[in-house]
DNA sequence: TAAATTATAGGATGATTGTCCTATAATCCA
DNA sequence: TGGATTATAGGACAATCATCCTATAATTTA
């Protein structure tokens, strides 16, 4: 199968990534994603004939993409307890893009609930990876009662801080909180703590 | 001065205010709110010159509702305890809306910060008129100390409410984390507690 | 090499966008 | 009552949008 035009498949949705998350889905064109890509719109009507299917690759990509950083956390970090802090620290190490374009995943669904509600089911499964993962490394560290509902909680913590830092453009705002962030999971540790 | 063009120039900015909200600033068009009002595209813009100056009305008008909204809760409840109890259960009362739409507020800003960035500081007000109110609570509760901080953080924990809620349409979790965050007050009043 | 398939370019299309213009209708003021 | 102002309608405008079409170019396959 064609090789040359699944890599330009390829750059194409990385460069529709990238434009979602710092203009918008419904604010980038066809045009905008072509020029980005450096090929003519009719070329990119072969690979992707509607825009519903280039968002709709576009989640896929980002699915892939956390599924992948996560893998890597896990070789990277055996302890779950740093794997967590690894979590809570990921908006620190962005912060200058949470800053200017919020979280990628949030701001996708938020927009996706206004503009293209048919697709929010396949954009919250980026959540929920994040989620699934999440829950298991809780479960290593002895914390058995309500993960679920703990997980989804981290989750919300960090869409918070995403969305303030994003608002009043304030990196400190992020620093502190993911500080006091930090703080919370080592209590909720100490309040499961049986060994 | 002009008492009909008044009233229906308030009609227009209300309707756009329900559109922005539930289709979002972008997708929603000069036709689309002409039609909910009933009028023209040509009398919608002997009112509004632009889609800037409407939804810098519309920001302006949320900010006057947020306002009145403080006031009558300040009229009605005179224990700051029960005023941010009543603010905690904000997302509450409108559970079926944030399902749908997410915040208001915090919705619009997320937007703006990809497709108009140069109206962003003013739709942040929107966040500063809650804090600001929320510091005033928070003093007269005793509370001295990061009373700044402590309100941002407030304003976090309910966006990350509000984004989850809407990206998975699970009002279970804005129960359940309501709750979660009235217990955090109360521990947080108990900290600081001298009195 | 020749035929078939894949990939690319660029223009055409009709709908929609924000904006603007002009012609009336309604209202107000003297 | 009559002129001036305010309000409303409806169409014109160029730009942009997603989409589609056709003509080549590149590549693969037989």
């Amino acid at each position: 199968m064609g090789s040359k035009g699944e890599a330009l498949r390829q750059r194409i949705v990385v460069a529709a990534d990238n434009l979602f998350y710092q203009q918008g889905y419904e604010n980038t064109s066809f045009s905008d994603i072509a020029d980005v890509v450096g090929i003519s719109r009719g070329n990119f009507y072969y690979h992707f004939k509607s825009k519903d299917e280039i968002l709709n690759a576009v989640i896929d990509a980002r699915i892939a993409g956390i599924e992948m950083m996560l893998d890597e956390w896990d070789k990277k970090l055996k302890d779950p307890r740093q794997r967590l802090y690894y979590y809570i620290d990921m908006p620190l190490r962005n912060q200058e893009e949470i800053r200017l374009h919020g979280c990628p995943t949030g701001s996708l669904c938020t927009e996706l609930a206004k503009a293209n509600r048919a697709m929010l089911d396949d954009a919250n499964k980026m959540f929920t990876v994040f989620h699934d993962w999440l829950v298991v490394q809780l479960n290593l560290l002895g914390i058995n009662k309500n993960v679920k509902k703990i997980a989804m909680h981290f989750i919300a913590r960090v869409q918070g801080i995403a969305i303030v830092t994003n608002a009043f453009e304030d990196k400190d705002f992020l620093q502190q909180e993911v500080k006091q962030l930090k703080k919370w999971l080592d209590d909720e540790v100490l309040k499961s703590g049986h060994s």
